[in-house]
RNA sequence: GCUCGGAUAGUGUAGAGGCCUAUCAUGGGGCCCUGUCGAGGCUCCGACUCGGGUUCAAAUCCCGAUCCGAGCGCCA
């Protein structure tokens, strides 16, 4: 048997025609004289009807065999009945059993008894199987999609840069040693230099949507330790085209999943609102401004990076999408580009959601003198940086990018609790399988 | 890494020294049932994280371990 439809595409006009779907069986409810079996799959959910004198005693006796999730597929007539969900229902003429399940199972995907996220996500392939779970993903490969679409639409070409590397001398946060042959390697946290050096190749425009990788023993709703990095580098604008470029892909996203996820949504119960553009945009010091306005953060000076409470302070404050722009900096990579006329502030923003950060970015520095200065600056050593700060030697034009986390941008679109909800399977400090 | 909270059937829970041979729901087995859509009714099955301690008596109090959650730190 060979499946011919989806159950979202059975309609009630196709009465009388006959379709075979395949899936998982959801629940059986057993009359006697009557019993229903509701099949799932990934669109969704359709009742096979069995009147005991209707359907032959064979079938319902499989039927009544089946353990739930159970893998089947029903062949038989549709038929067009006011009583039955969407108004038809299957009417079966054969049932396939491609594998029993067994019982007990992990967990319960109709969702009726509750499962807490640890154990959902030990069973993640059962998980999965519940509808609110499968809209997540279902909504996060559109999302992707347009992202791709949208990046590709404004001129930028998709790149694919390595995620082993040699050098662990960047600063700031801990990589993940690996062995590579007799030398030792790293997970890349970033894609950062590479996408740079893209830009001394003439690529003028990319992107690339890719694993980084962080060592951080961080333990919160909001971090993981491999996570997805939309990553966007444009040569020849500013740093005001870059964030027109980002607040415009996020708004393009929301709007995207709007208009073509409404089922999954709406499994979600969620009225998505595309935010409005442009976002806000508050200069650093205006920020610690705001923050200050809350008792809890009144500890705060300019210079001080934001800490956790400041961040909710301020995301309380503003409400939806805003930018935090023109940082000191000192609190910022080498590589952004200080104001020549201000050098104690530079050309760097954050893209803030009320919850939290979701991207940062900014102008690049590209001159090659600057660079080298930057990271004496800041105790590192160029010739570490002698593969990436060669790039800037013979024709760097201007350029400026952006890092957005791709599961941050869909936990807070999907306002869920966990950013592990957005991961198929996430790694965190102590989680590395399934 | 720090602080606080928690760990009871497959899953989610009730439980505050003797009422526990441990509650409820869901699930699984059996029986009844022709319009369910969280189907319903009857019935049975299934659990106190581990190790010490206090006590006549511990799921319950204490100590340790392990694991989980929340917040924070860290996150160029």
């Amino acid at each position: 048997m060979k499946r011919t439809h989806y159950s979202s595409e059975i309609k009630p006009e196709m009465n009388g025609q006959a379709v075979i779907v395949s899936g998982w069986v959801h629940e059986i409810r057993d009359f006697g004289g009557l019993s229903f079996l509701i099949l799932r799959d990934r669109e969704g959910l359709v009742q096979v009807t069995m009147p005991k004198k209707k359907v032959p005693k064979e079938i319902v006796d499989v039927a009544r065999s089946l353990s739930r999730e159970s893998v089947i597929s029903v062949g038989g007539a549709v038929k067009a009945e006011g009583k039955a969900p969407h108004g038809y229902e299957l009417i079966p003429t054969a049932i396939e059993v491609l594998a029993l399940a067994d019982a007990p199972l992990p967990l319960d995907p109709t969702g009726k008894v509750p499962a807490e996220l640890d154990t959902r996500l030990d069973a993640r392939f059962m998980d999965l199987r519940s509808p609110q779970t499968t809209a997540v993903f279902v909504i996060r490969a559109r999302a992707m999609k347009a992202m791709r679409d949208f990046l590709s639409a404004n001129g930028c070409l998709e790149i694919a840069t390595p995620k082993i590397v040699a050098t662990a001398t960047e600063g700031g946060t801990a990589l993940f040693p690996i062995s590579y042959f007799e030398r030792e390697a790293f997970l890349n946290q970033s894609p950062q230099l590479y996408k740079q050096m893209m830009m001394a190749a003439g690529m003028d425009r990319v992107y690339e949507i890719g694993p980084i990788f962080r060592a951080e023993e961080h333990a919160t709703r909001k971090h993981l330790n491999e996570a997805t990095s939309i990553d966007v580098e444009l040569s020849f604008v500013s740093m005001e085209d870059v964030m027109i470029l980002l607040e415009n892909a996020i708004a393009y996203v929301y709007r995207h999943v709007k208009e073509n996820c409404a089922r999954e949504l709406a499994e979600l119960g969620l009225d998505l609102q595309v935010p409005k553009t442009p976002f806000r945009r508050i200069p650093y010091a205006e920020a610690i401004a705001i923050a200050k306005a809350d008792p809890e953060c009144a500890h705060l000076e300019y210079g001080d990076d934001l800490d956790t409470v400041a961040e909710h302070a301020i995301g309380k404050a503003i409400g939806e999408h805003y930018f935090i722009m023109d940082w000191p900096t000192e609190l910022r990579a080498f590589y952004s580009q200080a104001y020549d006329d201000h050098p104690e502030i530079c050309k760097a923003f954050d893209l803030m959601h009320p919850r939290m950060e979701l991207s940062s970015g900014a102008q690049r520095e590209h001159r090659y003198a600057q660079l080298v200065k930057n990271l004496e600056a800041r105790d590192l050593s160029p010739d570490s940086f002698q593969f990436y700060l060669n790039a800037f030697r013979y024709g760097m034009p201007p350029h400026a990018g952006w890092g957005l986390g791709a599961e941050r941008l869909i936990q807070t679109m999907l306002d869920l609790n966990n950013v592990r909800e957005a991961v198929l399977f996430p790694r965190d400090r102590v989680r590395l399988t399934p």
